[in-house]
DNA sequence: GATGGGCAAGTTTTT
DNA sequence: CTTGCCCATC
């Protein structure tokens, strides 16, 4: 048999595989040591395959970026497999974020081949804890159907707290809270764990009795927040020892995806686990990291936990990739240079074999205007030499910067994708039409109902609501029922019963609809006929159209799921859709977005003091701060293949102010020999450009006085300099590819609809490029296919 | 109960 | 310069 990964034991009822014959563990690994090494081992190097062997005992690979490290978390759980050590159920695997756990699903799958059993483990923290809390939930207080908030039904219910205990949401806001609360269930505190002069300190020592507070609303709903789902699986393993050793004696083997982002409860979490058991006296738990790429520090990731992962394991083997395989030379060098500036590193040397490449260039621009339209021009040159768009990536460190390069090239007709914004089930059309199907699948969920119990707006409104609410409380009933009773009583006014009345008895239709229709054309159903379709139909402001199409979206995406609460499940943690579009474009992310992604070439703009290391990190976190940001400098040459580019504005505009700037001390701490000053070609209108290679005074100039700013204007516009408003773009003769020789489709006066800027009319026509009024974005200049008739 | 104007605040983000 | 949230008004 040549398919290493064809095992046999039929003893697990869910395994499915075709029948073959049996043998037993031991057979298997004769058969494995007898042909030799197996195949799949032949592709890695000698580190990975190490990394890949060493099964017993506590293993840490430090994983430098590009070295490898998926293929080794792949390969040694084929191998664990193929060995017959342990098979695919008794494997846990955890990644931080669903795409890593799809991305390890696949790969794994396709080393293993078709029929073999798949990996039910691996999956994030979260959806394995999930898994776990749903089996024993009645252990923490939970039923086994319960619901998953997420940051936003979070909020309202903390805001319904606060008032409920008359604190002044203002003077303490919920989102505070919750961020606060995020942080105690990070680092495992349940509220009376939480450091007195840490509970004292919101709302005037009241802070401990309201996470008490919250956590009991959390039982009484039958809910749980993402926080939750690993503190209750924690608190479930430790008041439970039976249950912990069960899972301690099913998991043989464990391995970690990204240590360096984990936190303490994922921390405590994974050592519960890992504890030794009779069965397994060995701590076999692989973790896979690269201190040199923790960014998440903000949101309560500990370094110290790869950095001391010897000491919790003791014997533990340190494995380091230190062969990277996806950079050139030079941009390995300057990255490699970059981090050495760090202290309390475990230390890697990364190199490569292949070409020094080029240079990684660093280029001073005036402000960030000019920033965006040199990295524009730079893409259309790769572009004409015939490099693909997918291959490019603008990697910015806060989000505010995104805006500049969009609107540059839109100007341009430069396709671009932008990747991060608010993701697809955050949005609110989505939330709110998760939350009719919640209604319909759910009745007792009380978030979802008072979500979308006046959305669209059907005139119910607080004072109906509080009525429902009172109501619900003194009856120890859901709301849906509530508002049941109510509809049949006086108690409400008219017109507020009338359409009480009416939405029950939709959702009644809906509910006995549920059996007997598929589950995705009953949402169809459910958002036509309660006019939330509609509402947005009717909606004229500019992104009600995508809005729309984000909802036949979702319901398409019901479709892969066998029925509506299979669905609910799986978008209560994933929902990611990865954006069917094809087509070659430039993609723009923050450098955390970025991070497990490689692209040809990478455009780092805004390495300035202030932004890029941030001052709010440097504020708040001192030197960590300023070596996370160092960090997130690494991660950012890293993902470039072959072309690195760092840019540095003179001038930037913060919060609508212009600020002169100074370059980031990150430029400085390159490698001179492994780095090119790029002068911004475009940029040198009448030697304004500084490069502070050239002249290094940038600092105490007056370069925001108005005089300043409209030379600046001038430069970029020199025909309409005079126009009050905002600048159009400047538009590059002849690097328009120009389309439809014979005149445009558009008049002037046309009412014409911009994906990015909504409805407007075009003021201008000049042969494919329009310059239109919009109703709320104001005057631009777009290209023609950008646009359509409306 | 809806709607619009005024005001404060404004890294990074997964689940 | 934006955006989002709260409050006051119709």
């Amino acid at each position: 048999m040549s398919d290493p990964f064809s095992w046999d034991d039929s003893g697990e009822p869910d395994f499915s595989s075709p029948p073959v014959p049996r043998e037993g563990g031991i057979a298997a690994r004769a058969r494995a040591a007898a042909a030799g090494a197996p195949r799949y081992l032949d592709a890695l190097n000698p580190e990975q395959r190490e990394a890949v062997e060493t099964l017993d005992g506590p293993v840490l690979v430090l994983a430098g970026a590009g070295t490898g490290k998926t293929r080794v978390l792949t390969t040694r759980i084929a191998h664990i497999v193929a060995t017959g050590r342990a098979r695919p159920h008794q494997i846990l695997a955890v990644t931080f974020t669903n795409k890593a756990a799809r991305e390890m699903k696949e790969r794994v799958g396709v080393m293993a081949g078709p029929g073999a059993e798949g990996t039910p483990w691996l999956g994030t923290f979260h959806a394995i804890s999930t898994k776990i809390l749903r089996r024993h939930a009645e252990l923490v207080g939970l039923k086994s159907g319960f619901t998953i908030l997420d940051t936003d039904d979070q909020i309202r219910l903390i805001k319904q707290i606060l008032q409920a205990e008359n604190i002044d949401d203002k003077r303490w806001p919920a989102r505070q809270f919750a961020i606060l609360m995020d942080g105690w269930k990070n680092r495992g505190l349940e509220p009376e764990r939480v450091p007195a002069g840490e509970a004292e300190a919101f709302a005037n020592g009241k802070g401990r009795k309201l996470y008490g507070f919250y956590q009991e609303r959390l039982k009484i709903l039958n809910a749980a927040d993402f926080g939750d789902l690993l503190l209750e699986c924690v608190r479930l393993f430790r008041e439970n020892p039976d249950i912990l050793a069960d899972y301690q004696k099913r998991f043989r083997y464990i391995l970690v995806d990204e240590y360096q982002d984990t936190n303490v409860v994922q921390y405590l979490w994974l050592r519960l686990l890992a504890q030794s058991t009779p069965e397994s006296p060995q701590h076999n738990i692989c973790c896979v990291g690269d201190d040199d790429q923790s960014v998440y520090g903000w949101r309560g990731a500990e370094v110290e936990n790869i950095l001391r992962f010897d000491k919790d394991f003791p014997g533990a083997k340190v494995i380091r990739l230190e062969r990277n395989y996806r950079s050139t030379g030079h941009i390995l060098a300057a990255a490699s240079h970059l981090i050495t500036h760090n202290d309390g590193r475990l230390g890697k040397t990364l190199f490569t074999d292949g070409e020094d490449g080029e240079k990684p260039g660093v280029c001073s621009v005036w402000d960030s205007e000019e920033e965006a339209r040199v990295i524009g021009e730079d893409i259309e040159q790769l572009q004409r030499q015939g490099k693909s768009l997918d291959e490019i990536a603008i990697l910015v460190r806060a989000s505010f910067q995104m805006r500049e390069f969009e609107e540059r090239f839109i100007t341009l007709g430069l396709p671009y994708r932008v990747i991060g914004g608010p993701r697809f089930y955050e949005r609110m059309e989505i939330r709110d039409a998760m939350a009719y199907l919640r209604c319909v699948a759910q009745p007792a969920d009380d978030l979802a109902f008072e979500r979308i119990f006046n959305t669209p707006k059907r005139g119910l409104g607080d004072a109906t609501l509080k009525i429902l609410h009172d109501n619900a409380r003194l009856a120890r009933i859901p709301l849906m029922q509530s508002a049941r009773m109510l509809s049949e009583t006086e108690d409400l006014k008219p017109q507020q019963r009338q359409t009480i009345r009416a939405l029950i008895a939709d959702f009644d239709r809906w509910s006995a609809q549920l059996g007997s229709m598929p589950h995705h054309e009953l949402a169809e159903v459910i958002l036509e006929e309660s006019g939330y379709t509609d509402m947005w139909q009717k909606d004229r402001s500019a992104d009600a159209a995508g809005r729309l199409e984000n909802l036949k979206e979702l319901i398409r995406s019901m479709e892969e799921f066998p029925d509506l609460a299979a669905f609910l499940e799986h978008i209560s943690l994933v929902m990611d859709t990865e954006s069917g579009d094809s087509d070659e474009k430039v993609s723009i992310m923050t450098l955390h977005g970025a991070k497990g992604l490689e692209f040809e070439t990478v455009y780092l703009p805004g390495w300035e003091e202030g932004l890029f290391p941030h001052q709010r990190s440097l504020d708040e976190q001192g030197r960590a701060g300023l070596e996370e940001e160092r960090r997130l400098a690494y991660v950012g040459i890293t993902r470039a293949k072959e072309r690195a580019r760092i840019y540095f504005a003179t001038n930037r505009r913060i919060r609508g102010l212009w600020q002169t700037t100074i370059p980031s001390r990150f430029v400085d701490e390159l490698p001179a020999d492994h780095v090119e000053v790029i002068e911004s070609n475009s940029g040198n209108y009448g030697g304004y450009t500084v490069s502070r290679f050239n002249s290094t005074d940038t600092f105490g100039s007056s370069y925001t006085t108005p005089g300043w700013k409209r030379a600046q204007s001038y430069r970029d516009n020199p025909s309409s300099a005079a126009s009050g408003a905002r600048a159009a773009p400047k538009v590059i003769e002849g690097e328009l590819v120009a389309k439809s020789s014979g005149g445009s489709n558009f008049q002037k006066g046309s009412r014409v609809f911009h994906i990015k800027f909504g409805m407007g009319n075009v003021a201008a026509v000049d042969g494919n490029k329009l310059t239109v009024d919009f109703d709320k974005a104001g005057r631009k200049m777009v290209l023609e296919s950008f646009v359509e008739t409306k």
